[in-house]
DNA sequence: CTGTTAGCGCCTTCAC
DNA sequence: GTGAAGGCGCTAACAG
């Protein structure tokens, strides 16, 4: 029926343990010997079976990466870096040679699946896991968290985080590189202080979650450091991530408000939908009231006008979070790693009317 | 060290086999039984050992989604809809149960790529295979998969395509979900012609794949319908589907071409850097220059002015092949489903002036 | 450098 | 409805 390791030892008349050294190219084998293996593995098209050399080594090749919303590119382009890092390059032929098989877990930012997806990943008893994004702050879900990365790391996975800040009190993760959301928010709101605005509306994502506390954080930091901290609650809408949640919220504090002269949006996402309530209002962007976002994904600058935003190095950060998970990089002092992000200043930012 | 199955047994004072019959809830257990160990599963924190339990069954509960670009959110919806119908609702505890693992693999377009991935999952015994998104026309490439997609059917691999024309000869594909991008792209062209437009530029996609194909050809036969087949080579310029390829074809198409009325774009994102490119050349849109895409992603409705393109059903599409990959639904008869697209008439075309 | 020998942890007939 | 036993295909010590 299906070609085993045996039958490929058979034919090059050699050992199963051979073949198995030559497959895994963790040990010295003649080359000849291993010319002569590897041509029968060609022969017979031979695939090593992954859950019965999982099931011998204690340990399989599956790293798993983990997202809030995989159709939003936030997370893609962080994913795809790490991916980039952990798949191998291959060897051209499609024929997977030593390669990690790198995938993605969307968790559509349910807690629940969150904890589901690593337990799934447990029970493959996966080599690595990267989870990316803001945590959600609940302390149930921080402590089963906390728990369940405890128990990955005991099982030998490698754990980090990217773009999530730190759990504290655990040493389960390997490493974590958190975005500056806090400083990037902050220098953000500086700049529209700088230009004049004095009515700043917050669009804000989901009170829960560790990514939209930074930056509203960083955003009150800046008003409170310019004396202005008296009506901050009534200027923050929440919502969700995404682009309704930024016109559903824009709408209403157009609404409400006659005199915020400004928006600063949760991310990018949020900012276009925010654009597009502030226009069906009947106003003009930045002359009546700027925007600006958080992020700078690649839409972002063809957005007219071209978006005003924060930049976070999401390739980047990826990319170096797949390394770490590969341990082909040494992780960082202390395991922390603070990412910068950097003000990107463009046209839906103006001083405000008159 | 780690609790296995018989550890459970042990502490539920029943046999292995009971154990496994329980957790795998496909056979008859006294209740009274399955409560005293689902005790000790909760107990001990047990949790199921993948590899030693596909070796065992013969099969595993992954199921491998594969993606041409995991950054473009015309994949992410796709594959966010498709992981949603086979991750299962979970029990809401965080703890796994029956669910299958629904992961996406990046192929980034490279028919390497992706056949290494299908090699991973062939290894790895995948209980299922999505492949969303254009298949690339190389003959070389297309044997290789059809031979590779025949051996993961032969080991009980369910396949289907989503967004991709079926194989020719090839009966290890379970559905195939195509999309209708010829009718649409046609749809789209037949409309640019009754504003009035004659001379319309053409940003395609790379030339191999079917997706640019079928969506060049829709373009082609509308031209050709209206007695336009004169220059159709000189008014298409290729790249990649991302928007500086959109950026720098539509550059081109400017520059040497001081006569297009209009310009068709591969995709809605393509459609944003032709766009950029027209606005940079210091003409309008549509008053001077008419755009459209295709997909009809979320932003495009936020673009200014809103984008007119293609509607194709991506989620409902991604959730109807994940419900196929998990035999929740029977395949359409032959194998094959044309998917319809919808034309979407919005500000950013317009009559050509004069 | 290569062969031999034991399991890895679970599922699955087969009996009871 | 439950237990006992064998084997899934591979790796990892050991020898040689």
């Amino acid at each position: 029926m299906t070609v085993t390791l045996a039958d490929v030892a058979a034919r090059a008349r050699v050992s199963p343990a051979t073949v198995s050294r030559v497959l895994n190219g963790n040990y010295p084998v003649a080359t000849s010997t291993r010319d002569r293996v590897l041509r029968a593995v060609n022969d017979l098209d031979y695939v090593l079976n992954g859950p019965a050399s999982s099931l011998a080594a204690a340990t399989s090749d599956l790293v798993g990466i983990l997202v809030n919303d995989i159709a939003d590119p936030f997370f893609g382009i962080m994913a795809g870096a790490a991916q980039s890092q952990i798949g191998g390059p291959g060897d051209g032929s499609g024929r997977a040679g030593g390669e990690k098989l790198a995938v993605v877990c969307n968790t559509g930012g349910s807690p629940e699946r969150e904890l589901t997806y690593l337990t799934l990943l447990q029970r493959q008893r996966a080599a690595a896991v990267v989870l990316t994004g803001g945590a959600v702050e609940d302390p149930a879900h921080q402590a089963a968290m906390a728990a369940k990365l405890a128990k990955l790391a005991d099982a030998g996975t490698t754990v980090v985080f990217c773009g999530r800040p730190p759990l504290p009190d655990s040493d389960a993760v390997l490493a974590a590189l958190a975005f500056d959301n806090r400083g990037g928010a902050r220098a953000l709101t500086e700049h529209l202080l700088e230009l004049g605005h004095r009515r700043i509306g917050y669009v804000a994502g989901p009170l829960e979650r560790t990514t939209t506390r930074h930056r509203l954080e960083g955003h009150r930091e800046a008003m409170r450091a310019a004396g202005l901290d008296g009506d901050q609650d009534r200027l923050t809408v929440h919502g969700w991530y995404d682009r309704a949640s930024g016109y559903d919220a824009t709408r209403e504090l157009l609404s409400r408000e006659g005199e915020v002269t400004a928006v600063v949006a949760a991310n990018d996402t949020v900012a276009l939908g925010a654009c597009a309530a502030i226009r069906d209002h009947g106003l003009r962007i930045p002359e009546d009231i700027s925007v600006a976002g958080f992020d700078d994904l690649p839409f972002s600058v063809d957005a007219v006008p071209a978006l005003t935003t924060v930049r976070l190095p999401l390739a980047e950060a990826g990319a170096q979070a797949g390394r770490l998970a590969m341990g082909k990089e040494k992780p960082p002092a202390g395991g922390i790693l603070t990412i910068e992000a950097e003000l990107m200043v463009r046209g839906s930012t103006a001083a405000p009317r008159g």
